[in-house]
DNA sequence: TCTGGGGTCCTCTTTCTC
DNA sequence: TCTGGAGAAAGAGGACCC
């Protein structure tokens, strides 16, 4: 979807249609947060995603800010792909606002259904998606990416070279911040210098796992299947102070409010967790966590938040600490009606 | 001066168990 | 009882995604 949680304000308030919108944190540009998504009005000033709203309201302070509305994103996000379902049932999630769908066994063109998709959404919602076809997942992702928003790319095995090449390596789905600098001190910024490295140097500068990634990406080849129902491996909920602190009170509620919202949702979910990590990160950003197994998965406040404070008692809270969060992992389905306790 | 929140997966090291 | 090795599990950190 094009700029999805903007498109969706400025779809229940036409009258932010054509300004630049900024959706992030609580909508309070003095406040910490980021930004989730600018319209493309923002994006014009540099706005973009995971920018600090205090520096998007310095680029665009006429910006309208919005605090992010989750459960009206998703509404709007399962009438799509509710849409999309019906082109395939062979539908993978990507998030909130993005889909694979398999195709190949359509027998129709792929222009074809991208355009009737297209128009279905623009139906039921108003809102435009920009649309990438490929061999794989892989290409079909990047090729959505290369005309937004509204678009329509198709890449086919043999246009790899000519369309994947010239591209910066970073528009590989993967590759981040920190590889694409690492690549760059190789002497490789493009996909094409990518393809032209040996594969031995990939795996022996990026481990075998990696490197062999990389190699096949830089080819266009990816053969991941479609994962098209997913397990949660893990349930978390953190928070940033407004202001670092060193005022153990402080840190100590935190703690226990979050053990509180993560035991609900996995009530919620009907899982438990065997497993309880607590994050903590200081005012330079350096972030630690420290984990512990429980005797058995749970999923009630009490012991996730008394793990929770056994793994708090064993960081050494040296400087202000910024953020704490608490993670339930090891997920395990709660045995049926075990959820329902009165 | 800044740098969210909710996830996944990988790697390396340590610890446990046989 | 001590020792060492192999392999699994746990713990910590980091990179990446939306």
């Amino acid at each position: 979807m094009d700029a999805f949680f903007a498109a969706v304000e400025q779809k229940r308030q036409p009258d932010l249609i054509g300004r630049p919108v900024v959706i992030g944190g609580g909508g309070d540009p003095t406040q910490r947060g980021v930004v989730s998504t600018a319209s493309y009005e923002a994006r014009r000033f540099g706005v973009h995603s995971a920018m600090p709203l205090r520096t998007a309201h310095k680029l665009c302070p006429q910006a309208v800010f919005l605090p992010v509305d989750y459960p009206e994103y998703s509404r709007v996000s399962r009438i799509v792909k509710d849409i999309l379902r019906e082109f395939s049932p062979v539908m993978e999630d990507v998030g909130i606002d993005e889909a694979f769908l398999d195709i190949s066994g359509s027998g129709r063109s792929a222009e074809d259904i991208s355009s009737d998709i297209k128009s279905k959404i623009y139906d039921k919602t108003g809102l435009t998606c920009s649309i990438g076809i490929g061999p794989n997942k892989l290409v079909a992702k990047i090729a959505s990416d290369m005309q937004k928003p509204d678009g329509l790319t198709i890449i086919s095995e043999t246009d790899i070279e000519s369309k994947l090449w010239p591209l910066s390596v970073r528009k590989l789905w993967g590759v981040g911040p920190k590889t694409e600098a690492h690549l760059k001190g190789m002497g490789i910024e493009t996909i094409g210098r990518l393809a032209a490295a040996p594969l031995g140097l990939l795996v022996e500068t990026f481990g075998n796992s990696y490197g062999t990634f990389l190699f096949e990406a830089s080819r266009g080849i990816d053969d991941s299947p479609f994962v098209t129902n997913w397990e949660p491996k893990s349930s978390s909920r953190e928070t940033t102070f407004q202001r670092d602190t060193d005022n153990w009170q402080v840190i100590a509620r935190h703690l226990a409010e979050l053990s509180r919202e993560v035991a609900d949702d996995l009530k919620k979910s009907g899982y438990r967790g065997r497993n309880v990590t607590v994050k903590v990160r200081f005012d330079d950003f350096e972030t630690v966590t420290r984990a512990t197994t429980l005797r058995e998965a749970a999923d009630s406040v009490e012991l996730i938040r008394k793990a929770a404070f056994e793994c708090l008692g064993r960081v050494e809270l040296k400087k202000r600490v910024r953020l704490v969060g608490v993670r339930a992992g090891k997920l395990e389905k709660a045995a049926a009606g075990g959820a329902v306790k009165a």
